[in-house]
DNA sequence: CAGATGTCAGAAATACTGATATGG
DNA sequence: CCCATATCAGTAGTTCTGACATCT
């Protein structure tokens, strides 16, 4: 009984809830980037502090825990991992403050552009039955949707 | 530096990432359905849980467990805690299989009520910024691009 | 003083892996 | 035999909570 079910297929309350479906597909979504990237030695939470590096260099530990939605205990394990592996570097001591400002390193920079491509591959192919404008509606109501939840 | 930044108002290809603002919204809406039901000692994943069961009543563990994209493991805790608390009731034995098919008792679906009301609230809020066509819409794309990810 | 940060420690929930046994 | 299910055990990554010291 209930085999194999997809819910969304099913009819039901509950694969009519935007937050069911935003759930199932972040699901999906996170699924899919962790089998590209496991190849490539790297986790989501890994390949996400690079991206982030790399569009804002000197961003902190506690920046890049709300940039990436963990905490900032997680974010200090990733930064160990990726920095022992030689892929960022950071300052021993604050020049200022406490905030130690975090840069990717050449080998940081390597790494995170084959993983950027295999990140986009799954992400064209999630948006593949969209057209280009339908993508463009579908991130401005997202983006509407996260304004309305501060 | 890069205080209370809030990516999705800073110029930069990761805000402009369907899949990073997918998160997003995924992160804020956890967090928000998790702070009306603390109150009403449910857990997300025990308010999902109950909410499947009284639209499909007699789900088995595994059933469960893909609807609400988690483990078996982790549903069967689930559900040992939600039974524990006289919310759902399962046969003892299997009448057919290994399937146990789980459903709600008065006390569960009276709880479940309160719960599925405060949660209708933070959707509503969450999708306040649409207009009733545009929900529809947006649910419609994020249908698609669950399937495009199967 | 308030607030942000980095860091550490313990408890809790969750996921992953592998293994076992049962039933269709 | 193949597959789905339920269950148990161990490991790991994540979150949460609380705490402390430092700096603006």
């Amino acid at each position: 009984m209930c085999q194999h079910v997809d819910m969304t297929e099913t009819v039901g309350p509950v694969a009519q809830s935007v937050g069911y479906v935003l759930k199932q597909v972040a699901s999906r979504l996170r699924a899919a980037m962790d089998e590209v990237l496991r190849p490539l030695d790297l986790t989501v939470s890994q390949y996400v502090c690079l991206e982030l590096l790399k569009q804002q260099p000197g961003m902190s530990n506690a920046d890049l825990a709300r940039a990436a939605f963990v905490t900032r205990q997680s974010m200090n394990l990733v930064l160990r991992g990726l920095q022992d592996r030689g892929l960022l570097s950071r300052p021993e001591v604050a020049e200022t403050g406490r905030a130690l400002p975090t840069e990717l390193t050449p080998a940081g920079g390597r790494a995170l552009a084959a993983a950027s491509a295999a990140v986009r591959g799954v992400e064209k192919r999630m948006l593949g039955p969209l057209s280009g404008p339908e993508q463009q509606r579908l991130l401005g109501d997202l983006t509407r949707c996260a304004q309305a939840l501060v």
